[in-house]
DNA sequence: TGAAATCTCTACCGATTTGGTAGACAAATA
DNA sequence: TATTTGTCTACCAAATCGGTAGAGATTTCA
């Protein structure tokens, strides 16, 4: 089923970034336990727990044990783009690996083939996505959600108009 | 292992990708047998017998049986964008559904908590992304090919001088 | 010195997707 | 009718995705 769409970004990513959406509004005096940011947030609690270790190995999230625990931010918001968590989590975010600015290796099959008129065109459109997604940091994510929640009726009253709910639609 | 990175497209898309530009530079007049394009293009060819029929469902490319049968581009190479292969052999581009310009629905768990703050974003990334991918034909892809070949060299003379071969940089 | 609270680590698990392969079948052509 | 081509149904192994279980290590507090 090719058009089923659960879209590229991951269920794993999306966790991560309301998990640190959570870490970013709490006040940063206190940690915050998994437990309540899997309550808060609707995160299978084992699940984020793994999340949160990969974030602390990419120095996004620092934590502390034992009683008045938790996890906080490792460094500020403004400092946490959406590419640093997507790479985190998920790797590579470009297209081909001989693309990609953080993670380059040579295309394997890419000598003596047609693969090498392709690297150009992904090459652009890669650069175009990573511009936004390194200019988009968690402090800003943050107050969108903050924007959209005091002018109430939250995230579905932002829903692109023009988009029909029912059904796919091929065009 | 999470930078082992064969990054985003997928080997089948690749692979379709090739085959269109083994079509789009034949002469037109006689159809390419499934067999020699997988030849030629190093493709699997029961594999691509698969990607060639959903080339051919999603009206990009016609076929003929028999004796002298075969494939040929369904329309003009200059009205096959990047974007429509991708779309017909992996489904929709878009990062998330709420998202998608032709396979949107709404996100499953998108009310009431923090995913509605990402749209906005992955909305704008997606859109930089669409652009180049939709502007960018087979034709042209079959263009840059053609001047690399004769450029001679072949591919590895474009790899991006910057970019070191050895190991992965993790900058 | 515990005991309790918290993060950490290793191991597993079922479902789905990816990248294929095998083989019978259908339609053209000569 | 024999041959040559694409078409269709069914598999398959390996990896990935989304999660779970449970023991262990640290810190704090009484």
């Amino acid at each position: 089923m090719v058009g089923s769409g659960d879209g590229v970004i991951s269920q794993k990513t999306k966790y991560a970034l309301r998990a640190l959406l959570a870490l970013a509004e709490s006040d940063g005096a206190h940690p915050l336990r998994i437990r309540d940011i899997a309550g808060s947030r609707a995160i299978p609690r084992k699940f984020l727990e793994a999340i949160l270790l990969e974030l602390k190995a990419g120095g996004l999230v620092a934590s502390f044990r034992g009683k008045n625990g938790g996890y906080v931010l490792a460094k500020p918001a403004e400092e946490i783009s959406l590419a640093d968590v997507m790479r985190r989590i998920d790797g590579p975010i470009a297209p081909l690996p001989c693309v990609s600015r953080r993670f380059y290796s040579r295309c394997a099959d890419c000598s003596g083939d047609a693969d090498c008129a392709f690297r150009d065109a992904f090459d652009q459109a890669h650069a175009a996505n990573l511009r936004v997604l390194e200019a988009t940091t968690i402090a800003r994510l943050c107050a969108l959600e903050n924007e959209a929640d005091t002018a109430q009726g939250r995230c579905d009253a932002k829903a692109a108009p023009d988009c029909q709910v029912s059904g796919k639609r091929l065009g």
